[in-house]
RNA sequence: CGACACCAUUUCAG
DNA sequence: CTGAAATGGTGTCG
């Protein structure tokens, strides 16, 4: 009910990623909805990780924001959306990135630009079993597979 | 080109096994290749897997072997093919017989007896997907659903 | 120890 | 095409 909520956009993200093989050629996809309007998002890479494809995914989604808006971000991934619920990551920003068992985190470059764009928006994290039939993650999904086929044949 | 694989008779293994349902009544067999010889072993198991009767149809087919041998044996277990060339089997044996993901190695005895045959030969693994139109394969296959078929009548 | 995700093969059912 | 079981792997975190 604060004025400052009230003056943003509402926006909702979907996003999935996934690795063909894990660690292998990967791809991204993302769906963006502001009211009526849906945009759709997908990439890949040769070298990747299953992980790095979904952090990749919401990036790129926020990238598109132009304002700071409202945004609830819907993934399948628990290691994304607790790094943020669950707070993980003010403590790997605490104590120079390093996990509760000392070790580097790892994607940290990926973590620091994400971080960087939450900032600058109200955002709101929901997580959705995968392949539970909630549709947006399953066209998520189909996109990003798609997109790995095309790019790399697999 | 060593004295010693010369002094082996050289063998081919084809084997499959099967489950009806699965779990429930399974059935192998194997197709053993001696020059012009060939033999073919099969058997079954009221109550198994589909995973413990291809174990069973490389076991067996090794036992029949009476010195030691070069023996290639053509499996479409990826899980069998797998625990020899990708060395999981070495993992479990150093491991104490946990997988990757530290539950305990499921067939263990199974495992363990294999292991000790193929201690005894030259063993080359050579995997062939099913149900391709692989001859020998598809022979075992159908040996194994006959036997199932007369010993279950399913 | 736990959780989520990603992937491989086989075996079946409809 | 849609399911599920039997088995394995990695990527990541608490």
């Amino acid at each position: 009910m604060s004025e400052k909520s009230e003056a943003r956009p509402n926006v909702v993200i979907f996003c999935d990623g996934g690795c063909k093989p894990n660690p292998g050629a990967g791809a991204w996809a993302a769906i963006l909805r502001y009211g009526e309007k849906e945009k759709e998002l997908t990439g890949g890479e040769r070298e990747t990780t299953n992980n790095r494809m979904e952090l990749t995914a919401v990036t790129r989604a926020l990238e598109e924001l132009k304002v700071p808006c409202s945004v609830r971000i819907v993934t399948d991934s628990e290691y994304i959306a607790n790094a943020f619920r669950q707070k993980w990551i003010d403590n790997w920003k605490r104590n120079g990135w390093k996990t509760a068992s000392k070790e580097p985190v790892k994607n940290k470059e990926l973590w620091v630009t994400l971080d960087a764009l939450i900032a600058k928006h109200l955002v709101t994290w929901e997580w959705t079993r995968g392949h539970a039939g909630h549709p947006e993650n399953e066209r998520c999904d189909e996109l990003a597979t798609e997109t790995r086929m095309k790019l790399f044949g697999c």
